[in-house]
RNA sequence: GGUCCCAUCGUCUAACGGUUAGGACACCGGCCUCUCACGUCGGUAAUGCGGGUUCGAUUCCCGCUGGGAUCACCA
C-alpha cells in the first residue's frame, strides 16, 4: 500500500509577551502528534505585528521550549520562519487573488466601520461588515496597499455567499459553517501587512503542514481559512482544535490566577516533566494513567483521546506531580538543581558539595517544589534564625535549661564520631540523666536549633548543623531562657 | 444577541447499551512517629433537568438549563 505522506505540524506563537501556559499546551500537543507519527515539527514566529513583536518575548519562547524539551526541525533561528521575512511572499499570494478576483479594495476607513459596527449593535443586527465596496470596479493589477505608498484601503477575501464549508476537526467532529454567515475579512491592512488569517494560511501552505493543531479559539477563523485555501489552489490541511484551560474561576487563565506562564513555573521551582505531565493529561488521558514521561506521551498520544471541553487548571495537581518528580530525583541531582535557587535568595551555601546533598536529603520529603526546599532550608543556610514567640512560650521553660546544657556539652564532646547514631547516644545519655522522654527533650531543641518546630528529624538536623553551630544555637536559648525567666 | 461547540465526584478524568459508575488531585479519619512531612490503610463525594428509543441507558435522539469559543486594519 501506498507509504501515508509525512505528517508535519507547527506551533506559531507571536512574540508579543510571556508564554503562556495554555499556548504551550497547542504547542506540545502539535509536537506530540508529530512526533508520534514520526513527523516533522516546525516552529513559526507570527510576528507581522511589528509594535507589539519583542526580541525579550522570543527569546524567552524558545528558551521555555527548550527547557521543556519541545524540539523542532524547522524554525528559528532560520529567517525564514518569521512572518515579518515572508511579505513578499504574501504580496505575491496577494496579486493573485485580486487578479483572479477573490479579493477587493475595500476603502472604508476604520472609524467608518466602527460606526457601523456600534450602529449595528444599537439596532441588535449582527456587527459584521456589510460588504460595502464588494461590487465596485477595480483593476486587477490594483497595487497592493503599502506602508510606503499611503494607501487608503485595505484588502478584503471574497467569501462565497453561498454553499457551506465543512470543518472535520480530529477532536472535535464535524462542524458545517454556512458561507453567508462568514464575512468578507481583511487579508492585508492598509500598511500592506498582511492580517493573520491570510498569512498564516500562505504560511501553512508553503511549510506543508498536514495537520494544524492549535487551541479552540482558532475554530470560528477555521471555515475562513479553508476558503482562502482553496482560493489560492491550495489543498487544506487537517484540523485538531484542543479545548480551552480556564482558570479555577471558570475564566481564561490568566496572570490574575498566579503563575501563568511557562517562566513562572521555571522560577517558582517546577520541574519541566511536571509541567509536560500536567498539560498533556489537561484534556488527554489514556485510561488511569497519570505519570508519564516523554516518551510514553508521545508513544500513546492521539487525539481520539482528548477531550473537547475546557478544563480548569487545578495548581495542586501541579504540585502532586512535582513533588513526585521531586521524589524520583537523587539528593545529589537536587543538589545541583536547587543551587541557583539557593543563590538567588541571598544565602551563602555554608559548606560543600557533600554537604548539601545531606541537607537535602533531609529536606526532601518536605517541600514539593525546588523553592519550598528553599524556604524550609533557612536553619541549614544562615544562623540569622528568628525564634517564632509561641514556640519559645511554649518550650524555653526553665526547667529545660539544665537538660539542654547538659545536651550541648554531650554534642561539643561528640567530636570524632558525629553520626545520628551518635547523637542518638548522646539524646539517650541526657533523657536517662533528666529521666525524661525523647519528646519533652526533642521540640525544646527544635525549637532552639531551627526557630519553629517543624524539622526534619532532630538527629539528622544535628547532623547536618555540625556540632559548632548546634552547640551555639543551644547557648542562644539558653540565654533566652534565663532572660525570660528574670521577673 | 448571531454562529460554532461542550456537559460523569469540588477539579482532571475512565466507561465507547448491561460495572456495587473506576482512578488521580484535594479533603476527612486510622496506623507509623521526637515535630512536620513521607509512607500506608480506610472514608466522604458525580452521571444537570425533562422527554423519547431500547428488555436495559452515563452511553443513542430531541428539548431545556448551564458553560465555553468567536463576531478587530490582534494573533
Amino acid at each position: 500500500m501506498g507509504v501515508s505522506p509525512q505528517v508535519v505540524t507547527r506551533f506559531a506563537p507571536s512574540p508579543t509577551g510571556a508564554l503562556h501556559i495554555g499556548n504551550v499546551r497547542s504547542g506540545l500537543f502539535a509536537w506530540l502528534f508529530a512526533r508520534h507519527r514520526g513527523g516533522r515539527f516546525i516552529l513559526r514566529i507570527d510576528d507581522t505585528d511589528r509594535e507589539r513583536s519583542t526580541t525579550e518575548s522570543l527569546d524567552e519562547i524558545i528558551d521555555s521550549l527548550r527547557w521543556l524539551g519541545i524540539d523542532w526541525d524547522d524554525g528559528p533561528p532560520n529567517p525564514a520562519f518569521f512572518q515579518s521575512n515572508r511579505f513578499d511572499r504574501y504580496r505575491e499570494c496577494l496579486r493573485q487573488l485580486l487578479s483572479s478576483g477573490k479579493a477587493y479594495p475595500c476603502y472604508c476607513s476604520p472609524q467608518e466601520l466602527d460606526a457601523r459596527r456600534k450602529q449595528a449593535q444599537q439596532e441588535r443586527r449582527k456587527p459584521v461588515y456589510e460588504r460595502i465596496c464588494r461590487d465596485k470596479p477595480f483593476a486587477p493589477d490594483l497595487a497592493p496597499p503599502d506602508r510606503a505608498g499611503g494607501r487608503n484601503y485595505t484588502i478584503r477575501f471574497r467569501m462565497p455567499l453561498d454553499g457551506e464549508t465543512v470543518l472535520d476537526d480530529l477532536v472535535r467532529g464535524r462542524s458545517v459553517f454556512q458561507n453567508i454567515e462568514l464575512d468578507d475579512l481583511i487579508i492585508v491592512r492598509s500598511d500592506g501587512v498582511p492580517t493573520y488569517n491570510f498569512a498564516s494560511v500562505v504560511d501553512d501552505a508553503d511549510f506543508g503542514v498536514t495537520h494544524i493543531v492549535r487551541g479552540d479559539d482558532h475554530v470560528t477563523n477555521t471555515p475562513r481559512q479553508i476558503q482562502i485555501f482553496r482560493a489560492l489552489g491550495f489543498k487544506e490541511p487537517a484540523f485538531a482544535h484542543m479545548p480551552q484551560v480556564l482558570g479555577a474561576d471558570g475564566a481564561p487563565l490568566s496572570k490574575r490566577h498566579g503563575a501563568s506562564s511557562v517562566y513562572a513555573y521555571r522560577e517558582q521551582g517546577y520541574f519541566p516533566e511536571a509541567l509536560l505531565n500536567y498539560l498533556a493529561r489537561l484534556g488527554w488521558s489514556h485510561g488511569d494513567q497519570e505519570i508519564f514521561s516523554k516518551q510514553e506521551l508521545i508513544d500513546l498520544f492521539g487525539f481520539e483521546a482528548c477531550g473537547k471541553s475546557p478544563g480548569i487548571f487545578n495548581a495542586e495537581k501541579i504540585l502532586w506531580l512535582n513533588f513526585h518528580y521531586l521524589k524520583q530525583r537523587t539528593p545529589a541531582e537536587l543538589a545541583h538543581e536547587i543551587r541557583p535557587f539557593i543563590e538567588r535568595r541571598g544565602y551563602t551555601i555554608p559548606g560543600d558539595e557533600a554537604w548539601l546533598v545531606r541537607m537535602v536529603a533531609t529536606l526532601r520529603e518536605r517541600a514539593k517544589t525546588l523553592v519550598e526546599l528553599v524556604e524550609f532550608a533557612h536553619f541549614y543556610l544562615s544562623d540569622d534564625i528568628k525564634v517564632e514567640p509561641k514556640a519559645a512560650a511554649k518550650f524555653f521553660k526553665p526547667e529545660i535549661a539544665e537538660a539542654l546544657k547538659s545536651l550541648a556539652s554531650e554534642i561539643g564532646a561528640l567530636d570524632g564520631d558525629f553520626s545520628e547514631a551518635a547523637i542518638q547516644a548522646a539524646f539517650e545519655r541526657v533523657l536517662g540523666r533528666f529521666a525524661m522522654k525523647l519528646g519533652q527533650l526533642a521540640q525544646p531543641v527544635r525549637v532552639a536549633l531551627t526557630g519553629g518546630t517543624v524539622s526534619p528529624g532532630i538527629y539528622e538536623v544535628i547532623a547536618v548543623l555540625g556540632a559548632k553551630r548546634t552547640v551555639g544555637r543551644l547557648e542562644n536559648a539558653l540565654r533566652q531562657i534565663e532572660s525570660g525567666s528574670q521577673p
